[in-house]
DNA sequence: AAAGAATTACGAAATACTTCGTAGTAAAAT
DNA sequence: ATTTTACTACGAAGTATTTCGTAATTCTTT
């Protein structure tokens, strides 16, 4: 599966929230926060089935496109990518790094506490 | 400050970690991984020192190269878009995926768990 | 001093990604 | 039935990045 590049991965973003979507609605969805034309879309989405980060529907005019790349295995892919490029590996770097700057609720810091109990418990 | 590619990102670590060094030097680093050849890598710092993401001392014929831009900047900036770009902001997710291969030490963990005792008592 | 090696500068090709225009066709509206 | 609208296909230009070859210069070795 390859990697996508961030316009691919804009328009995976719109698939795996609202799930197989025209490319009327995902350039919908994006010019919500960038202009961006129709067929720049289209041509983009045809890429990534040819790639096969997308699948399509063509049983209609209209196709209807749904990711293949599934959310969980690109984020693991893109973390994997920044810990060996930007903190040599090191997961805990990059945590600290993510968590250093106190944008994080109290729930979320007990959603990872729980976390490394778990991981403790589990490796011995 | 612009954002480093990933050429660009590989010189920089090497300049991070060995401090202010010559083309061969840096060149000679990126081969231990990787085969590239020395106008490349020359031509690459070349524009990174007209981006200004280094410097230059030109003084002597072999000219030596720095780091201006500072890992930890870089590294916050790579961690923001990642969270923007494949977690929708949200960073306890972005540690869960970090910590959740299992490859993170005892001791990393404790360091962690540290953190987020003072970010909790910080909070209140 | 001459030859060889190392270095910089620079242009240009190669590759990857993004953007858009146009043509053709199908569907919908009048 | 005709016009208008929506959609796909596709080529090509635009932009960014990477790679490399060549020329000019300086330093080092013989």
């Amino acid at each position: 599966m390859t990697k996508p590049t961030d316009s691919e991965l804009e328009i995976l973003r719109v698939l795996w929230s609202n799930g197989p979507s025209s490319v009327r609605l995902v350039n919908d969805k994006i010019n919500e926060s960038k202009e961006t034309g129709y067929t720049t879309t289209l041509k983009i989405m045809q890429i990534m089935a040819q790639k096969g980060l997308v699948e399509r529907d063509e049983t209609s005019r209209t196709h209807i496109y749904r990711a293949v790349a599934q959310k969980g295995q690109v984020q693991e892919a893109m973390v994997d990518k920044l810990l060996d490029m930007a903190f040599g590996g090191s997961s805990s770097q990059l945590v600290l790094s993510a968590l250093g700057r106190g944008k994080t609720s109290k729930e979320e810091l007990d959603q990872i506490k729980e976390l490394i109990k778990k991981l403790e418990d589990g490796d011995q």
